[in-house]
This record gives C-alpha cells, structure tokens and sequence, in this order.
DNA sequence: AAATAAATCACTGAAAACCGTGAGGTGTTC
DNA sequence: GAACACCTCACGGTTTTCAGTGATTTATTT
C-alpha cells in the first residue's frame, strides 16, 4: 500500500480526488488543504507520493516542491495543476518534480502517472512534452529590482513614473523593462502583465 | 434516487466529484466535459440537478444556465466554481441560480448544497453572502465586439494585426481601445489586462 | 584574480499606444 | 420618433513603449 500526499487549497479538489483514488486499496490518501498550517500533521517519512497545485495562496507550490524534496529526499512529487504555459511549465520542470499532470486528465491517466512514478519513472502529459523538451531559452529568474519595477508596472504607472519613484534615470527602467520582456518571453507589456499574475508576483 | 449532471472543463475534478457522490447511493451521477460536443448524451428530462462551473474554454457557465433553465424548467443549478470576485458573482447570480458553491468547500457542504437545492431551498457559500446583499455597484458592461477584441489584444496582438484579423480599420480598434480603458476605469492596457483577468474575460 | 550577475545610464530610431473630438449607419427600446 | 447603445471610421497630435547596442560600477561566486 502506498501512501499519498495531496496539497491543493480547493478542498473540493481534495476531497474528489481522494475519494477517486481511495477506491483502489492499493493506496492510502491524506489531503491537506493549507500547508503553512497543516504540515505539522504530515509525517513526509511515511509518505511515498505528493500531488499537489502550482499556484496555492499561501505557498509557491514550485519552491514547495524543492523544501519537500530538501527534507525527505525519497519523495516523489507531481505536480496537478492546470497551468499549461511555457513559462509556467518551464519554471516548474527546474524543480525537478517527477511527474506533471494538467487538470483536465482523466482519473485513468492519474493512476497510470501515480503508478509509473512510483515505480520510479517520469511521467508527463503529453501536451507538455513539446514544451519541455524545448531547447531551454534563458531561465525565468527576475531580480528583486526587475519585481519592484514590473509590481510598479502593473501599478499601471509609466516609464518615467517610475523612475521618478525610484530615483533612477528612465533608462534604467526603459532596460529593466526590456529584460522583463525578455526574460519572461513576452511580446509586450500585456505578456507581462499576465506573467505577473500568473506568477503571483503582484 | 436523485440524478445530477456535472458540468466542468478539468476531467479530473469530474471523475473526483463523480467519485466523491457515488459513494451515496442516494445520487446518481453523469459527467461531461465538454457541453458543446456531449450535450446530445444527456436527456435533460430524467435530470434533477446540475452542478457547473462558471469559467469553461468552450461555453460560458452563466449562459449555459439560462439555456438550461429554458430547455427544461424543472432542472436545478448550482454553481461550482473557484470564483468569488464580486463582479462575477453578481452577475452569475443574475441567471438565478439555485445554489452557488465555492469549490474550496468540502464534501459535506457540498452534499448538504444538493440535498438543500433538491428540496427546493436556494444554497449559497456563507462567504458570498455578503456580496450578494451589497448595493449594486455599477456594472461594467463590455460589448460583445469590445470582448473580441479585448481577448486579441490580451494575446499581445498590437492594434494593427487586431484591426487586420477582424477586417476593419484600425481607427475603429483605437476606438475600441479607447471605450475600453474608458469602460474598465483603467490607465492603460496593463489595468485593462488585469481587469480582463480578473473578470474572467480571457 | 577572473567571471558572473545585478543595477545603473545613454543614445538613436521606429512602432505603438493614447487622447480628443466628431460623425454616419444600424438596431433596439421607451 | 426620440433616445440610446453599438460599431464603424477619420484626423491630428502627444506620449509611451520597444529594439538594439554599448558601457560603468558594485557585489558575489568560483
């Protein structure tokens, strides 16, 4: 019997996707809905598997991944989320998870990807693999002055604007926005925006 | 024995849910993913109760009520989704439904939603309460060109290619533009984003 | 000591966005 | 039929963004 671990903050979620795969007697499921508050009741010696979401309130579910793998290194982690961008993606597959589902999979390829993680592969939806297997452009790494500036974009200030708060000159913020754009591969601004959000960084 | 249709994009949540309701025996469940294609599969007669989320790729959930409270009058609906922002609220409350879950409440609630609403009761989570009763603050009505473009230039498509892909004149698109900033109470197109996100407009 | 990343600044030039204002045609609603 | 919302288009002008390139300083890492 194996025992796993899911983290999502929809308790719904959880409560489906424990019921589906308690159906197999072949594993045992906990839930928890909160992790800031509720890892305590989580001994991670006894769990085999995590499933759990990227983007949860109160936690990066990314750098969750690598404090899970920090402290009980012979776990296997999927990420279950329904985030399908590159950038996402991308981000996520540094963390070295073992396996990546999207939400709209169904409860076949959930256990099929349970099973075959546990069993020591990796598995990945397919929708991702062109993604992952792209040549990896530039890391999405922003500094904390490229945050402060793209928080003071998404203030839906200007160029000069922000150079005024910041006391730069605007060439500086003109090249902190060029590298936003870069580095998070968008086209513009709108990119941007949708980055920060998706990301959490607003 | 009551029949419940289950309407949303995420397989999995389906299967969960499905799964989470077939261990009462009191409930007989049907799923679908994807109204569009499978709507044909169910005969809305011999159905009690739809539980639907709000935000799908290929139909709108808030439509979809009224369509469904047309075709067969005797069905009720419960909306199941993630949303909670006032705006959508509002306005999904507008289609009357008879019970509004967050999918962040557990299966008990959810249970108890259902039994309520098949009795003829209306069900709403205890957090939109207060959002349902506020004084209705104006609505923001974007038009049905304005939303088409609004999605194009939040694929970070400049006015130009916009105006190209919809055959008419840029002059019209700026004006678009324009009305739209002017209508979401934005700056520019990065409050127009966030809005257009917010809003679930994408 | 060398390499690297971060933050700063400059200059040119082109493209895009934004502002204001006016206006014609269509369709719906009161 | 008047009022209204919607969609369309035009024009002139200003502001902002975006692209490319190069450079200096500081701090950190190897």
């Amino acid at each position: 019997m194996k025992r796993i671990l899911i983290i999502d903050d929809h308790k719904m979620f959880l409560d489906g996707i424990q019921s589906l795969l308690s159906n197999d007697s072949e594993f045992h499921v906990q839930i928890i809905n909160n992790y800031v508050n509720d890892h305590k009741k989580i001994d991670l010696k006894i769990i085999d598997l995590v499933l759990l979401d990227i983007n949860m309130p109160d936690i990066n579910g990314i750098e969750l991944v690598r404090e899970l793998k920090k402290k009980a290194s012979h776990l296997k982690v999927i990420f279950l989320t329904s985030h399908n961008e590159a950038a996402i993606v991308k981000k996520a597959m540094k963390a070295n998870p073992d396996g990546y589902l999207l939400k709209n999979t169904d409860k076949i390829e959930l256990k099929t990807a349970i099973r075959k993680v546990l069993e020591g592969n990796k598995y990945f939806n397919k929708q991702l693999e062109e993604i992952i297997y792209a040549v990896n452009t530039d890391i999405i790494n922003l500094s904390k002055r490229e945050k402060e500036v793209l928080k003071l974009i998404a203030e839906e200030k200007t160029t000069l604007e922000i150079s005024k708060s910041l006391f730069v000159s605007v060439n500086t913020i003109e090249t902190h926005r060029k590298n936003l754009i870069r580095k998070t591969g968008s086209k513009n601004v709108v990119g941007l925006i949708k980055y920060a959000i998706n990301n959490n960084l607003l």
